[in-house]
DNA sequence: CTGTTAGCGCTTTCAT
DNA sequence: ATGAAAGCGCTAACAG
């Protein structure tokens, strides 16, 4: 198809108009915007004042062609070893990377084991010996977090969060879920014509992350607040991430000892475990409820064993905060939402199959 | 903050490259390059293959710079009179516009009255008028709609749907909901743990459009596929757009008549009547469902008188619209999802306040 | 058919 | 403190 073009309406500003009416060459324009000196008091203020009343927008495709230098922009992730969580957080991130990679932004990836604060470390000084322009990071291991980004914050490194916040901390942004709030409605969707005077089973992790902690609260909050604890009976269980059949045996257990056993949520991305259980025992009837769209999650909550997944667009978070970068540096833009708190996506069998946030994406 | 830079790695290929390896002008490689024609045969293919061998890819920023056409995008939306849907489209629209107003493209809105055929058809005409490079537009009228594209087509002008599509019309692309699909998840939300044999209110649109007809579809559809229409007395009432007291004085006569009325469903965006009528005679105990985030509605889901609103991402249309034709013109990119349904979004009270979908939206 | 060249708007160096 | 001019990589008009 071949690709019509009208005519560019010549309306633009260019340096070289402001120049022209402030009688001053375009290097001294140049100079007063970029502030970089070297210009009388009486030509830097009568200039500024012919800027901003000629609305000049420097031509960004001009900038980016005539500056050589580029942006290295660093991020620092876990492994995604334990599911394709983390790999959807760098699906959102090689997005992000195509759009602005035409100016001049390069990222490099850093991972780290999450049950290990020592890779971490080492993740941090690779790092740091990499001098980036720009740091995007999920901050695991408080205390190492806070080391890092001082270094950071005095190489005047901008960083940006995603995941989870920290507190005191001043980013750039962050970009992550409420993981209370989440639990709060995960508890909405369990507790919504949940047979009364059965069992709930929740379900954690045994290594235990300040996420799953914080779902959990939110959950129980949600029952506190409707008064609902004295209806069920709550079970409480952890699981284990990688022992699967020590997982199964503590599962075949607790079912013997609960024949009431009617809703099961599980605070971490592991809910195909107890699918599974669930699958291969033929227990029907019970509403199990989980956290993030790992491929073999989905595939339970389209076959009906899991009737709920609640989602928090890791997507998103890594596009979002590695185009917060990119703008800040490449772009001078500001960030607008320095804090903003993904979506809490409440997933059925009735509604996952159109559930995609990126048209454009490849697969 | 200080900016820090690094070095640019002098690693890309430009067009001088090719041109001194395969010993010609960088006028013939640039002919080869856009297939102008008027290159040898031999030189011809041997530049091709040296392009593809060095892997070439142009730099957008001097393409963009030298280029001295702009594209000028037209879109034909519904007037946003009745509640702020279509704003919502526009400011999709608006944001996408922003992102590639740098690229030289601009974006035209025009508006019709969606209850009014003569109104589209004079739209359509300005449109033509205006002789577009792409248009984006939501195909309201079939029968004038297929008049318009067949006026594209002819012309060589991309366009895009949004909102809903249109068979066998050969759109760039279709960004929108999935109107059946989105009935029958709203369809389940109503039913889990609906109090049996009570009544379910349906309402649909006086003015009937598509949209509404396939929700109420899907709906139906949920309810035979769970054979749960004998289980519960279906009432069906339609309303009018704009007759707020004629509204009113049909729902106090359905409720004098029925006083079992557990469910109300509304199948258009105005489920605030509803509710308002609900706040009203303070009738508790009812579950209502409606479609659209519309300021009015998410007042009431809040304040828990709507229990559930499905949203379709009005925004995410507008800006996938625009994005996929600026792309396609001038980024010479292929649409790789020519056909994207929205997700089905469930917003409930306990999740609502999170739901955004741009972090960098100036609100 | 092919090569040359003058921009596009901005940055940056080098004189003055 | 200021101006002139050489690019950045690509396009397109023009000359051969």
């Amino acid at each position: 198809m071949a690709i019509k073009r009208s005519k560019f309406p010549g309306d633009k500003v260019r340096i070289k108009d402001i120049a022209r009416v402030a009688k001053v060459s375009v290097g001294t324009v140049d100079r007063v915007i970029h502030n970089r000196g070297g210009v009388s008091l009486d030509n830097q203020q009568r200039i500024e004042k012919i800027l901003s009343r000629m609305d000049f927008k420097p031509n960004k495709m001009a900038q980016l062609l005539a500056i050589k230098n580029d942006y290295k922009l660093a991020v620092l992730l876990p492994e995604s070893t334990y599911g394709e969580y983390w790999l959807d957080v760098i699906k959102g991130i090689g997005r992000a990377e195509e759009e602005v990679v035409d100016f001049r932004v390069r990222v490099e990836i850093l991972q780290f084991n999450q049950y290990d604060i020592a890779s971490f470390s080492k993740a941090a000084q690779e790092l740091q010996k990499l001098n980036p322009d720009g740091v995007l990071m999920a901050p695991f291991f408080k205390r190492e977090v806070l080391k890092l980004t001082r270094v950071l914050e005095d190489r005047n490194i901008p960083f940006v969060f995603i995941d989870s916040n920290v507190d005191g901390i001043n980013s750039l942004a962050y970009y992550g879920p409420r993981s209370y709030q989440s639990g709060y409605v995960a508890a909405k969707m369990m507790m919504s014509n949940l047979e009364k005077s059965s069992t709930i089973l929740l379900v954690g992790n045994a290594v235990g992350s300040n996420q799953t902690a914080k779902r959990e609260e939110g959950f129980l909050a949600y029952l506190e607040k409707y008064s609902l604890e004295a209806d069920y009976k709550i079970l409480r269980v952890d699981l284990h991430a990688d022992d699967d059949s020590r997982n199964e045996a503590q599962l075949a257990e607790l079912f013997r000892k609960n024949h009431n056993i009617r809703g099961i949520i599980m605070f971490n991305s592991r809910i195909h475990c107890v699918a599974d259980f669930l699958e291969k025992h033929k227990l029907k009837n019970i509403r199990a409820i989980g956290y993030d769209l790992l491929d073999r999650n989905v595939r339970f909550l389209k076959n009906g064993v899991v009737e709920c997944i609640i989602a928090q667009r890791p997507q998103l978070q890594g596009y979002y905060g590695l185009m917060a970068l990119a703008k800040y540096l490449a772009f001078n833009e500001t960030v607008t939402a320095p804090v903003c708190y993904m979506p809490i996506d409440i997933l059925l069998k009735e509604n996952i199959d159109d559930y995609k946030v990126y048209p454009f994406d490849v697969d």
